[in-house]
DNA sequence: TAGGGCTTCGTAAACGTTTCGGAGAAAAAT
DNA sequence: ATTTTTCTCCGAAACGTTTACGAAGCCCTA
């Protein structure tokens, strides 16, 4: 005799009983209840979750996705150890747990979206690294559970999505090089079709074109996200037949192997050459010389994921809202000396 | 109708027969089977996991539980993007998916996984971060959870575990300082009681002991794991009444922050003092100057961790040979400028 | 031709939980 | 005193799956 039935034999009351004991279920003795909520501690009873959600259809529990792999994400641990601290945060409150569902690098997103939804283990899905154009997106939708992305995606339908503020960044960035009298601006692009990458490309092309200096796409470089894909970038930059005066990168790890590959030629960022990154990271403060960069507080947006996704959950209407949640997602910039280095006019 | 029932009913056979036919079993007509198959694929058929694992008992998902937020861990990095990413290679072989469990801050861990295992979500466990007393270890013991430690602990009773070779590098990075004529080695170590801590302490203290060097209780420096640690260790080293001439840090994050205080002292690592750090992460050869510490491969070591747990998992028996894993994990000597700092005779 | 073995399939039970409908008793209303 | 309401509780069904058991049909042997 096994879990709740264990229980009730105990003491000698129905199963039906414990249960709603034990759910705080109206209709049963405040006494009896304190009895059942006692003998459960009592004999560290937990209810078995195959049961319940077989029964319920809900598991209480929320998937997160991300890439595994160490180079794929272009983001280190502590991006989704942050983002998920705050994600758990909101999770906790209402006693849904939080479970990450890493993709191999061997595998296909999508494909391994659909068995982990046909899995039935969560009742909602974060998905990250969106793409342009995402399968798992629509999979989502056909699947009817509830979901939100980290991340915009030019796949149609409406669906609930919060993203970085590329856009900004890219104006921002590009302002902040044009008044040091900057015009030959480079821009290190993630080489696979994630989506950031085009709204990071359309932010910079916008950027130059208010300042009216004319694109050129020989400075476009796209390369892995990694430190070789900046090593990478700034390879190709040296090579072109005319030389930037600046770059801006879509990500921080780019960075560090662009700075190796222009240190190895003698140039020396913030003096010879501007350098922007995208998202402050542990190290960025204490790259030689510091990376200007932006940042952005990973708990809070975890926090905004996590209620973004209650708000699309019917089963907790009463307290979230109902609403389809599309937000951006500001960041601050900072000032480091990698950009330091101004074109006289 | 929904499920298994429905495609039953479409191919006008028993349930029986097509979850027979589905897993493969032998008293089904060959014929009948290909039906079966096309039909559930077609229709997108999937398994409901939770009727499955009530039936079964088993869920064919393996846990991995980590610390999130984003100082916790002492792995700034891609530490475990890549050790998962060697898990799920050799998971998939036997479709096992894998689920990391984060736990977060603000929860007790032996607490979050005792929730965990009581969900009944997985049919094996890995945890990481032991302590050196850990409650975790004897909760999976007594719930009889297949699973493996990343990293040592106290705890008394055999369980499997697979550890860095914390002594080795104390001990090769200390006969290398020594060798530099270094006498007065600081050590950075955790503060909180992660046994990775106590066990660089014993090498620490052993290799200087080897050397006939006495133990300075004031060297032993104990911070938190990230950055901001780092730079507390440097700030009372450099407060110490007689400066170390060298320092061997457990976390390389460390070395970051610790760079940032001694170079506001003026004081420049591989010149005035030598630094050695131990895991090696992205920025470990960009740091200035490039940081003396040592590498493993992530992805072996998730792989080894993978087949390890296999081991000890009854239902695998067959195909991984039973047996108590103890397996301390090497790690190669990665030299930088950090410990050039050499003392004259 | 009777019986035995083999192949194939259907029936039903079981896993642990929640909840619906109702039953019995006590309390309240008439 | 009878009816109605309220409070507790029990029994049973249901969620979707797997599998033990048995039955039916067939082929083969004696």
């Amino acid at each position: 005799m096994k879990g709740i039935r264990r229980l009730a034999q105990q003491l000698d009351i129905s199963i039906g009983t414990v249960s709603r004991a034990l759910n705080g279920k109206p209709d049963v003795n405040e006494q009896t209840r304190a009895r059942v909520l006692e003998a459960a501690a009592a004999m560290g009873y937990v209810p078995n979750q195959a049961g319940r959600s077989l029964r319920e259809g809900s598991t209480k529990a929320i998937g997160f996705t991300i890439e595994s792999g160490t180079d794929t994400a272009g983001n280190g641990d502590n991006f989704f150890l942050g983002v998920i601290d705050g994600v758990q945060a909101v999770f906790s409150r209402h006693h849904l747990d939080l479970v990450v569902l890493p993709c191999s690098t061997e595998e296909d997103p999508s494909q391994y979206l659909r068995r982990m939804v046909a899995r039935g283990m969560v009742d909602g899905m974060i998905i990250s690294a969106t793409h342009r154009r995402d399968a798992r997106i629509e999979l989502l939708a056909n699947a009817r559970l509830p979901f939100i992305a980290l991340g915009r995606s030019g796949t149609p339908g409406p669906h609930p999505w919060i993203d970085l503020d590329f856009e900004g960044v890219a104006n921002r960035g590009i302002d902040r090089l044009v008044a040091k009298g900057h015009r030959r601006i480079a821009v290190g692009l993630p080489s696979n079709d994630i989506n950031l990458g085009f709204v990071f490309f359309e932010g910079y092309k916008a950027a130059l074109a208010r300042h009216g200096i004319p694109f050129d796409p020989t400075l476009v470089i796209r390369a892995g996200s990694s430190e070789q894909g900046g090593y990478q970038i700034a390879h190709e930059l040296l090579n072109l037949p005319e030389r930037p005066t600046a770059v801006i990168l879509i990500y921080e790890m780019m960075a560090i192997g662009l700075y190796r590959r222009l240190n190895e030629a003698g140039v020396r960022p913030g003096r010879d050459i501007a350098v922007i990154g995208f998202r402050e990271g542990p190290q960025s403060r204490f790259l030689s010389p510091p990376l200007t960069c932006f940042r952005l507080s990973l708990r809070d947006l975890g926090v905004a994921l996590g209620e973004s996704l209650m708000a699309s959950m019917p089963a907790y209407a009463e307290i979230y809202p109902q609403g389809l949640v599309r937000r951006i997602w500001p960041l601050e910039l900072v000032p480091g000396e990698s950009d330091d280095f101004t074109i006289p006019r």
